[in-house]
DNA sequence: TCAAAGACGTA
DNA sequence: CGTACGTCTTTGAC
């Protein structure tokens, strides 16, 4: 059915960005999908060929042979339908020696024993010999969309024998398809009237002498072909197989796995049409059965019991909280320890209870688990509580247990780990509480979702050991979310007047420019649209072609660069003048729309987001602050510092990626550059070009900075030639007499991809790993792409791994040193701090000194700092 | 209203 | 045919 599949969809329509084919996956699905929807099967099953020889090639050695190679597009299709069949919890079998259709014949018989109606959809007529009253077959007449049901009167009116018989017509007449030769002359019309005539291969075969003419003759000459070809044709029922039916009971889908699956196929309708055929919500809510009744604790005296009978004991928390203006607002607190629950309404809380409550919120020994205890920390610092002692936020222990998964939500996790259904703990939207919910409402949902914390806590335990995962939860995430908590509460002060003169100014290059732009053109087009830009640069203008891409030829920066450099357009320097001050007008704006009502912009870091360990910054990213052109600079004058603080101050690592590239290659040639503080690409052009570093030029020093950045990430030679715009030999002669220089940087970068090709994953300075499955893929592009992330994983998640450390020193130092001053952004290798008046100096040794020493290193750390009243002033 | 595609900002 | 991110706009399907 899968081979139908990619032969009835057109290979072109369906494939990944990452160009995996998926239209035997697609096909499969859908056809899947729409039997269950019409077919409303108890239990489903799925067989599978193996690659394996099986009894029939072992008898007959060209069984199936001659057959065309398997279609390139096709490999690695079955193992993705397999995956589907797991995500949808439908068992698949497999049988060393066997075939799917033994398989299918075999379950056929046992179902049909058992008493059940059976359907077995296959796309080889042999299964027509499993037909009976009780036993359908779905057999597909074109394509996978027209599938209709033969049952004994369908197979009797187009072969004329009975089901049974059918094997027997096939030994005669022959299949093509499995290199199986009948006899010559002989088709179905002779075949079914001897069959008819003699009940069969057995009886034709005792009779063979009375049968007369040429058929005759030729039917006595391949008698040995006929048996073998009932031998082979022949289904077997009797196999011992790994499953039984009642495994085969068909099951709601895996939640999470399909969401995760179907989103890396980019399977976005069938996804809809599955959920829709489960009726996802109706989803079984297990936890609700199994979480314990929840007391509703308000008074002094009840929560103080509470507390005291699971002191010790580690209480899971979920907030109920509601959106609210400038922040989410706590309403409610579910906790959760043993069997035993309690919701905690905030509003109703007497002030003694709310002072008990208090004290066990920052009770550094209370431990309590937390799903996300950033933002738990900064919602109830809202009102008033402090939130210490957690020892588990299980969004942190998931994300370096599979750093690479799509969401963390609870919900998510718990379906994935623990098979538990969970409502999401966002349903508790504004406005909802006026649509007639009440608080008790939501009580129930919080408590089921702190009892999947708690499970989630234990079931993560165990795995976290294994991964090696532990000391980086304790020691180096978890803590460090307490400080990211703190620094967005901070947020960074914003020149609000900057910024309107920023948009200003923008403004008035983004109509200089178009209105060029349009003079040149003889129109007024939207500058914004590339596929009207495509029209003018390519039809109107009849420009050259450039790079292709889906919808037609590229007009980003590098290509319209490149048209310029070609052919001197005016039009395209405009072009690019409009998409530079629009870009920047537009990062502005967005800014402004995000100044609280304190006059700083709180950003949010997200900490389980990028799968090499680095933090990533949304709601505004802060951390893609125009820094490389002199406009794009201004707009960091506008980040300053605030009232009762006396400056700004940057601290930021130099070259940290090389520096651990160094370090783990151990390359002497690498360490000495470090060690003797010579300007790193001058030093190692100097030796790659063999000239003395006062000789070389800036040109040469570019490539090699742009090189050496490069290896980091694999770069190709191809590639290394299109950025530095010279030939593919020229780059491949360059890289070469760079390893010949640096041999050691070689051997490490192949051995991390040989390693991580054993392992499964590759790791950090830290420990902390990243899952590349697809070393292993049989598509190249996949493959190659892991290959890439394993070189870059381990040096990018290192960094990232020391400036954390380093921003738990410095919060740590600030805090025992007894500083006003705090940590505000980290741009992940930088770090900007607001001082307060008088501590310059001492903030600025400590900084030097945390960060300097985040790690041991066989190359020293450099850190340089600047100050100033704005980031711009502060950076250097 | 939503998602995809293209473009571009950072390290 | 260089990794890791987030955000904006246009476009077209629903």
């Amino acid at each position: 059915m899968a081979f139908r599949a990619f032969y009835a969809l057109p290979v072109e329509n369906f494939s990944t960005d990452t160009g995996q084919h998926t239209n035997a996956v697609y096909g499969f699905t859908s056809m899947l999908i729409k039997m269950i929807e019409q077919r409303e099967p108890t239990h489903v099953a799925v067989a599978f060929d193996l690659d394996t020889p099986t009894f029939r090639t072992q008898e007959y050695a060209e069984y199936k042979g001659g057959r065309n190679k398997t279609p390139e597009e096709f490999h690695g299709q079955v193992d993705l339908i397999v995956k589907v069949m797991e995500a949808m919890q439908i068992p698949t079998v497999t049988l060393d020696g066997y075939e799917a259709d033994d398989i299918i014949a075999t379950l056929s018989s046992q179902a049909e024993d058992a008493g059940w109606e059976v359907m077995v959809v296959s796309g080889d007529r042999d299964a027509f010999q499993l037909i009976t009253d009780k036993v359908t077959v779905l057999y597909p007449k074109k394509g996978i969309s027209d599938i209709p049901p033969m049952d004994s009167a369908a197979v009797e009116a187009k072969y004329f024998v009975p089901p049974k018989r059918y094997s027997d017509l096939a030994a005669l007449v022959g299949e093509t398809a499995d290199n199986l030769p009948g006899v010559p002359g002989v088709g179905p019309k002779t075949a079914a009237k001897w069959i008819n005539l003699y009940g069969g291969v057995d009886g034709i075969l005792e009779n063979l002498d009375s049968i007369g003419g040429k058929v005759g003759e030729s039917l006595r000459a391949n008698v040995d072909s006929v048996k073998r070809n009932r031998r082979l044709n022949h289904l077997l029922r009797d196999l011992e197989l790994p499953v039984e039916l009642e495994h085969m009971v068909l099951q709601h889908p895996d939640r999470a796995a399909i969401e995760e699956l179907f989103d890396a196929l980019q399977f976005n309708t069938l996804r809809k049409r599955l959920f829709d055929l489960f009726g996802e919500e109706d989803a079984v809510r297990e936890t609700e059965v199994n979480a314990p009744a929840h007391q509703v604790v308000s008074e002094a005296a009840a929560l103080k019991e509470w507390l005291a009978e699971s002191n010790q004991l580690n209480v899971a928390l979920q907030l109920v909280a509601e959106t609210a203006e400038g922040g989410d607002d706590a309403v409610g607190l579910a906790l959760v320890a043993h069997a035993r629950a309690a919701y905690v309404p905030l509003a109703s809380l007497d002030a003694e209870a709310e002072q008990l409550l208090a004290h066990w919120l920052s009770d550094l020994d209370a431990p309590k688990i937390v799903h996300d205890f950033k933002y738990a920390y900064k919602v109830l610092s809202r009102r008033g509580f402090e939130l210490l002692g957690v020892v588990d936020d299980t969004a942190i222990s998931a994300y370096l247990i599979q750093p690479d998964r799509r969401s963390y939500e609870l919900a998510d996790l718990a379906q994935y780990h623990l098979k538990m259904s969970v409502a999401a703990p966002d349903a508790a939207a504004s406005g909802q509480l006026e649509l007639g919910l009440t608080e008790d409402d939501k009580a129930g949902p919080a408590v089921v979702q702190a009892f999947a914390a708690l499970q989630l806590s234990e079931h993560f335990a165990g795995q976290l050991v294994e991964r090696g995962a532990n000391q980086l939860m304790g020691g180096l995430d978890l803590p460090l979310s307490l400080v990211l908590a703190r620094m967005e509460l901070a947020g960074i002060a914003m020149d609000a007047g900057a910024l309107d003169r920023l948009v200003d100014d923008f403004t008035v290059t983004i109509d200089a420019a178009s209105s060029a732009a349009f003079g040149i053109i003889g129109k007024e087009i939207n500058l914004g649209s590339p596929k009207q830009l495509q029209a003018v640069l390519f039809d109107d203008l009849g420009l050259p072609k450039t790079k292709k891409i889906k919808t037609g030829y590229s007009t980003d920066a590098d290509a319209l660069n490149d048209l310029f450099a070609k052919t001197g357009n005016e039009f395209l320097v405009q072009l690019l003048t409009y998409r530079d001050a629009t870009k920047l007008r537009q990062t502005v704006e967005g800014l402004r729309k995000t100044v609280a009502d304190d006059g700083r912009i709180h950003t949010t870091y997200a900490q389980t987001v990028a799968a090499t360990g680095r933090l990533s910054s949304i709601n505004p990213n802060l951390q893609n602050i125009p820094v490389r052109s002199e406009e794009g600079r201004r707009i960091r004058e506008a980040f300053v510092v605030g009232e009762g603080y006396e400056t700004l101050l940057t601290a930021d690592y130099s070259q940290i990626e090389m520096r651990i590239m160094a370090h783990l290659s151990g390359d002497e040639g690498l360490i000495e550059a470090f060690r003797s503080g010579e300007d790193l690409h001058r030093f190692v052009g100097a030796h790659i070009f063999g000239v003395a570093p006062e000789d070389v030029t800036s040109e040469m020093r570019a490539k090699v900075k742009a090189m050496s950045y490069g290896l980091v990430y694999g770069l190709s030679s191809f590639g290394l030639s299109k950025q530095l715009n010279i030939s593919v030999d020229e780059a491949r002669t360059l890289m070469k007499d760079y390893f010949s220089r640096f041999g050691a940087v070689r051997d490490y970068l192949r051995g991390v991809v040989d390693q991580a090709r054993v392992d499964g994953f590759t790791s950090t300075i830290e420990g902390r790993r990243r899952y590349l499955p697809d070393l292993a893929s049989d598509n190249r592009q996949l493959r190659e792409m892991s290959e890439r992330a394993a070189l870059n994983a381990p040096i990018q998640g290192s960094a990232a791994d020391i400036i954390k450390k380093a921003m738990l020193g410095v919060a740590q130092e600030l805090e025992s040193q007894g500083l006003k001053s705090r940590m505000l952004l980290q741009v992940h290798d930088e770090l900007v701090l607001e001082v307060a008046p008088g501590e310059r100096e001492q903030v600025e040794k400590l900084v030097r000194a945390q960060m300097g020493g985040a790690a041991d290193l066989s190359v020293p750390l450099d850190v340089s700092v600047g100050v100033g009243a704005n980031w711009q002033e502060a950076g250097h």
